[in-house]
DNA sequence: CTCGATTGCTACTGAATCAGTAGCACAGCG
DNA sequence: CGCTGTGCTACTGATTCAGTAGCAATCGAG
């Protein structure tokens, strides 16, 4: 029974709860999608993330319900008001994280190929 | 070569480049953690995260160093300027998952007992 | 310098999660 | 009935994570 044991929050800070419920592969992805396109059936989100797997979306999905974040209608999933408000304090991540590309980028223009932060190496100690 | 293959951060949208960083495994529980508890040592930080497995944990601090949002003094690790930005626009989140983890709690109080979000079962016993 | 303690980090194994593909059940339409 | 679209599950292989052990380097004490 993993559920119980592995991703036991390792803490009962709300904040860390959360932090293990976005930390994973797509949650944020989802829920910041849902919230700035609209509602979207399950194909439309696996498309507009990238073609993310069924098993991945779904589990995903399964999560973001079970935090009352998102719901699904006759038209679809959409972002519920819980999630409408987590997504309020995610917005102003999105203006940050574009003038902290920009700085990136000036600064290692020859080193941001895709994510620029899995480095292939950092050698050259000291 | 996984690095410029795998995480290639599914789009080009700065947000989801930050989205594919802080969704890993103790990405923003290390940030969080350098930015209240101030300079750690490699190991204050395996102790005040939950005993990370110092794997994981110097996989992150190398990508949280070359997103440059935290540093490495003689005092040990430490959040640098962008670090601390990023950690003021994450502080809402604090604050609102509070509120959330009490919404939750107070809607579903049996069934809370750790992440709450992985239900131990939804597919009638076979 | 040697001892012991601390720090930063790597290596290894097994488990969990993820990616990618195929396919099924169900509903609406002609 | 056949066709299309939607929601979702199952399976396999790859990647990542957890947990443990251990090593090189550093620092204070003797």
């Amino acid at each position: 029974m993993p559920e119980l044991s592995v991703r036991g929050s390792r803490s009962r800070k709300p904040i860390m709860v959360l932090f293990d419920l976005l930390g994973r592969r797509w949650a944020m992805g989802v829920l910041w999608t849902l919230c700035t396109s609209g509602p979207c059936t399950f194909r439309d989100l696996q498309d507009q993330c990238g073609s993310v797997s069924p098993s991945v979306l779904n589990a995903r999905l399964k999560e973001l319900r079970n935090a009352k974040l998102i719901g699904h209608s006759g038209q679809g999933y959409h972002a519920e008001p819980l999630g409408f408000e987590l997504h309020e304090r995610l917005v102003p991540l999105g203006a940050w994280s574009r003038s902290w590309a920009a700085l990136l980028a000036s600064d290692a223009p020859e080193a941001r190929h895709e994510t620029a932060f899995t480095q292939p190496d950092r050698s050259s100690g000291s």
